[in-house]
DNA sequence: GTCCTGATGTGCT
DNA sequence: GCACATCAGGACA
């Protein structure tokens, strides 16, 4: 599994370096496994887009702790969030992930979406916390321990393509996000 | 396929 | 009060 040393790098680094690694999540006795092929970058207090614009709060205090620890937040009254605290403790920076190719347990994720069709399982920020049965009550959770983490995959043989971020409306000129040149499961063109 | 709307918790400018 | 790192469903074409 990767390591804290990879998280606690400068986070466009993670974030590209995220590309074709493999999400594993483990409920009970069932595997949940997915290809990260899209991703986003939030860094620091100066990044207008990045929860950390107005310093600590409830909310963002993961973001400030050590990288390698899942920060999932609640938007849109609806929908939750996840994504990987990059950068050593005192930095507020991570990586918002979009995209992912479902790899293992995909019945599971089916169901917990309550959906028949695979092209519409995990392609969106929100859509993978459902598959993947997170929320809120799983932010600050070790990506270095058991329960959730991240192992090599096969990230070669592929294009980085890069652009703004998407859904927001400060910090555009940023070209912060990075997916998979071609993959279906990268959530917009 | 496109465009529009409603769902509604959290933190704020 | 309002914006917000979203998504599903409906009205079209």
């Amino acid at each position: 599994m990767l390591s804290r040393e990879f998280y606690e790098r400068p986070t466009l680094d993670v974030a590209r370096d995220l590309l074709g690694k493999v999400f594993v999540r483990r409920i009970d006795n069932i595997s949940l496994k997915g290809r990260i092929v899209e991703v986003e970058a939030y860094i620091g207090e100066d990044d207008p887009a990045c929860h950390a614009r107005f310093g600590q709060t409830n909310r963002n205090r993961v973001m400030y702790g050590r990288g390698g620890v899942a920060y999932i937040y609640f938007i849109y009254g609806m929908y939750d969030m996840l994504n990987y605290v990059t950068e050593p403790e005192g930095n507020a920076a991570a990586v918002l992930i979009r995209g992912i190719e479902p790899v293992e347990g995909i019945e599971t994720m089916m169901q917990l979406r309550n959906c028949d069709n695979i092209a519409n399982l995990t392609n969106g920020p929100g859509k993978i916390c459902q598959a993947f049965s997170l929320d809120t009550s799983h932010s600050g959770t070790d990506l270095t321990g058991g329960e959730m983490l991240v192992t090599e995959g096969d990230d070669s043989g592929f294009e980085i393509a890069t652009s703004s971020r998407i859904g927001i409306k400060n910090g555009t000129d940023r070209q912060w996000r990075f997916y998979i040149k071609g993959n279906a499961f990268v959530s917009r063109l």
